[in-house]
DNA sequence: GTCGGCATGTAAGCGGTTACATGATTGG
DNA sequence: CCAATCATGTAACCGCTTACATGCCGAC
């Protein structure tokens, strides 16, 4: 059901196209929710028989054609509604954690690549997000801004907040990760020592 | 495909029914993947017919039946493979912080009860977790210790490591998020109290 | 002219949820 | 005897992934 709010809370902002929301669910707002195109097309049609939005068609050129979908007013009501409700937290599921707590059957050296993956992999992640942070809160960011608009000061700040707020928790959990990650590589480390001065002694 | 390797670790410590499987995808080992008892049986089943599983059907009392499932050198193998592997990320998705982010069309009351039940959703998850720490800790989690038999001095060591580490990291994260909270709801305090004063300055 | 990006769709398959379905055992 | 728990399964449905499929536009 996520997806369907996601559409709506981009459309919320502004009006957009399939492809728009294509773009959007692999790079800014993927990071809070992502999704493909083949299934944001027909999610768009089902809003708008469900009446939750409305397109229209326009082109691009002289035949390419390009659907506009906006929100109507029944859709921001959905909208409002679920985003005033009490957050439902699904069943963790963590393969990276599983897989980690079982390779105590794995050789040490690959352990090690493991985390030196985990550690690459939210670094690039927390640069990533610093920088959409960083062009929000300098109010360079085209999308965020118009979601001021025609909203009274109050609510601009809000706005701003909110998203303040979830970027910078977003950055958080990254550095925990990175964090975790060293911690774990040098914990990874003593042990390696410790069984090579056992292995020398035995020789 | 995470499924199969949750159920293979736990038969790599000792053998087990779907039923017990399905008490641990719930309760311990569900931290990091779970699962419901209707996806269970028949990835059993699907193991046993690969060969990375084998059953015994044995009785409780006169006619309830019970079968065990064993994992076998073959599924020890797969198992150790895909543990020794590098870690596949995939795509966020983060229902909460999306409603978070569009929750600037709600009232200010719903954005400070979706914190709350962020915070108490995360404190009851950090106490579950370090109660388990606990016990693994002071070797009182009898599946682990299981975990021990028949491994050399240190590879247990490198076992609770994994373990103790892993838990460790949860308990940071639930700790993080439950921070994170607390940190949001006093910003939007400040923001409350910016919006009464300005309703008394119009007053 | 051709290549990368714009633009929209469909279909098969898989993994997970919810609900349906049945029956035995144990302890109060 | 009754309820909770043990124990195993099936079926419908939903959301997501991957792959298939088509065609236009703008820049070099």
């Amino acid at each position: 059901m996520a997806l369907r709010y996601a559409i709506l809370g981009y459309l919320s902002t502004a009006p957009g196209s399939g492809y728009d929301l294509a773009q959007q669910l692999q790079g800014g707002l993927g990071w809070f929710w992502s999704a493909s195109h083949s299934q944001i097309y027909p999610e768009l049609k089902r809003l708008e028989d469900a009446g939750l939005a409305e397109s229209e068609p326009t082109t691009v050129g002289e035949k390419l054609e390009k659907r506009i979908y906006s929100i109507t007013d029944d859709g921001r009501r959905v909208l409002t509604d679920w985003a005033g409700g009490a957050p439902v937290y699904r069943p963790n599921r963590d393969p990276e954690r599983l897989q980690f707590i079982f390779s105590d059957l794995a050789p040490l050296e690959s352990i090690r690549q493991h985390l030196e993956v985990h550690r690459e992999h939210f670094t690039k992640r927390r640069d990533q997000l610093l920088e959409t942070h960083g062009r929000i809160v300098r109010h360079e960011h085209e999308r965020v801004e118009r979601r001021y608009e025609g909203r009274d000061p109050l609510q601009q700040e809000l706005t701003l907040l909110l998203r303040d707020l979830a970027y910078r928790g977003d950055v958080a959990r990254a550095e925990l990760e990175i964090r975790w990650a060293e911690d774990a590589l040098e914990h990874l480390g003593a042990l390696e020592r410790k069984a090579s001065a056992k292995r020398r002694r035995a020789a």
